[in-house]
DNA sequence: ATCGTTTTGCTGTATTTACAACAAAATAAC
DNA sequence: GTTATTTTGTTGTAAATACAGCAAAACGAT
């Protein structure tokens, strides 16, 4: 059984790094182009919905959009038929960064991909998709406090 | 062209959280599993090039050995032919860590393979194998201040 | 041998990240 | 309809992470 673990691990830190680099550019902070950029593709979603979608913790979550709510990226609406949630939404300023993230970000998977076929490609992400199905599942049983059998 | 840094990056955070939360039995906090355990499959290694396998900041590496250190997990010797470099050993107690952590990578390991055939895997991993090389040569140019054509 | 460059370790500083815990609204159960 | 549970937002706190910059040792070129 190959480890895939630590190929997927440090592969991230390393797009992670460079994104984080190359953003500073546009006066984005350490993963901010993570939220910047889920917001723009889904405009009214919630922060708690952003954090699941990026599995990441949802205070972590929060207080980076309000940072970006700060810097004038993003935008809070209180929902219309709703007195809990605020959507959000991007603003002029915020789109305009995203065109560049969005054009880093292809960037950086064709990248990835060029000493792969396009065949190869689609199954890399097929297979990345049971993957993900796997640990998704596992990382909630463990957020829920349940103790996994290893 | 498919989207696989997504993908890679979700299930990265997903894995990550599920290590810490569940290393936390082990008196170990965030990242820290990391570092000890490529001191123990590789001992006498220093510090910066534990930083260049992890894709991970030089301060960052240093400063979690330094903690490993302060825990009594990780010693630090004087390397022989060399004034310079501090060289990087495990502890009887780090050792005793790392059968655990060992454990628990397998495990994640296997649950996110479960729905791959053998062959499927190791493509899978091949696959990665050829991303992973791309895109550490890119992070290496981001890292030397190049700047990338997108 | 000498000088310039690279490697390695370290500290200061700013920032993100995660966990715990709270309150308020919404939803579910009965 | 009332009560219990879940969802959502927020704050306090502790810790990791990354960047900049420094000094000392090692290495390379000549």
């Amino acid at each position: 059984m190959p480890d895939v673990l630590r190929q997927i691990g440090t592969i991230a830190r390393a797009l992670d790094s460079i994104s984080n680099r190359e953003f500073k550019q546009l006066a984005l902070n350490k993963g901010q182009y993570l939220y910047l950029v889920r917001i723009c593709e889904r405009p009214g979603v919630i922060t708690d919905h952003l954090a699941a979608q990026l599995q990441v913790d949802r205070t972590t979550a929060a207080r980076a959009v309000q940072k970006l709510v700060m810097q004038g990226l993003v935008e809070k609406r209180a929902a219309t038929q709703n007195r809990k949630n605020k959507e959000l939404f991007p603003t002029a300023a915020g789109l305009k960064r995203y065109v560049t993230i969005h054009r880093e970000n292809v960037y950086s998977n064709q990248v990835a991909l060029t000493e792969l076929t396009s065949t190869e490609a689609a199954q890399l992400s097929q297979l990345l998709t049971k993957v993900s199905h796997q640990v998704t599942a596992d990382w909630e049983k463990v957020q829920q406090g349940q103790t996994r059998p290893y």
